[in-house]
DNA sequence: CACTGATCGATGACGCGTCAACCAATCGTC
DNA sequence: GACGATTGGTTGACGCGTCATCGATCAGTG
């Protein structure tokens, strides 16, 4: 949702504006959209299909929460937050760790493995018609680049100063 | 936020899952990134940014509610809420609008221009440093084309179906 | 003028995300 | 093996966004 730049303030030249403002407009309308179709067609959120994905393709639907946590980079408060909200509705459940006994392990209920697996194929469905379809090859490339380049562009922005090259 | 799509399951193909995440992971750094440097160097949060652009750049520093809602493409009452949080921090203000009775307008307080004023300069700076400056002229054509075809693609799903082309 | 429907806006309830604080267990070091 | 630091995880408070509802006004029609 950052802010929509509007023309007539030029604190970016009209080149660079215009592709800033096509990628705002790209992503909010990309994101709402997929969101929608998540809640219409499969009753979850963009935030519960990530965490089920992720359970999914663990072994035995199953995984550490720190784990979970870091793969989908979620801080621990939120991702406790959601897990407690998920467990509420019966898509997953908590158990205890055998091994470290602060740790508590994810794992999906019966309910959680088949609303992943009526949703997985309908959200890819939407990334495609929404995103994939309308792409040429040569554009979906370009964002392959441009993402590698804005990612490390923050990376190296989040690095503490003393690891950070001098610039 | 939307779910980061993981290897093994492939729901899409090589090259489509590659682009996806590299849009997703490109938009999830960069929003994350520029919430907080908006935070840390102005404190104001990335959607009152939004209002406070828009505003300042109104006749007057003043706008019906409503017309602020459309340019920024939020509902009402979320805009409501918001105007509220800006109103109690002094950002904003409302006054009644005299030929509509049931109308508001919106205005800029003078802590609202000086905010604003700070800020947008900053905001500029780090769109500049993660997105602008690490892009060649091809990738941000790329993305300006890719952003009309995404808008398209998501207009043409929400456009009611009896103004809709058939397929 | 009266009626109907649409528009402008505010509100309450509720789920979500962040921050700060906290507890408990574990690791590293001496 | 004791002790401080780190790690894994939870909780409460609070601001945010959505939904449903509401009140008030305006515009169009007869």
């Amino acid at each position: 949702m950052t802010a929509t730049e509007l023309p007539t303030t030029q604190w970016l030249t009209g080149d660079e504006q215009l592709a800033w403002r096509a990628f705002v407009q790209m992503y909010t309308a990309l994101t709402t959209r997929l969101n929608r179709d998540l809640i219409d067609q499969s009753n979850i959120s963009d935030s519960d299909y990530a965490v089920l994905v992720h359970l999914s393709e663990s072994p035995g639907g199953r995984r550490r929460a720190f784990e979970l946590g870091r793969a989908i980079h979620w801080e621990k408060s939120r991702l406790s937050h959601h897990l407690t909200r998920m467990a509420r509705r019966g898509l997953i459940q908590r158990e205890d760790c055998l091994t470290d006994a602060r740790g508590a392990f994810i794992s999906l209920t019966a309910t959680g493995w088949s609303t992943i697996r009526l949703a997985a194929p309908r959200h890819a469905d939407s990334v495609r018609r929404y995103f994939v379809d309308v792409l040429s090859p040569a554009q979906r490339a370009a964002i392959v680049q441009a993402g590698e380049a804005v990612v490390a562009a923050v990376e190296l922005a989040e690095a503490p100063a003393d690891t950070r090259p001098l610039r």
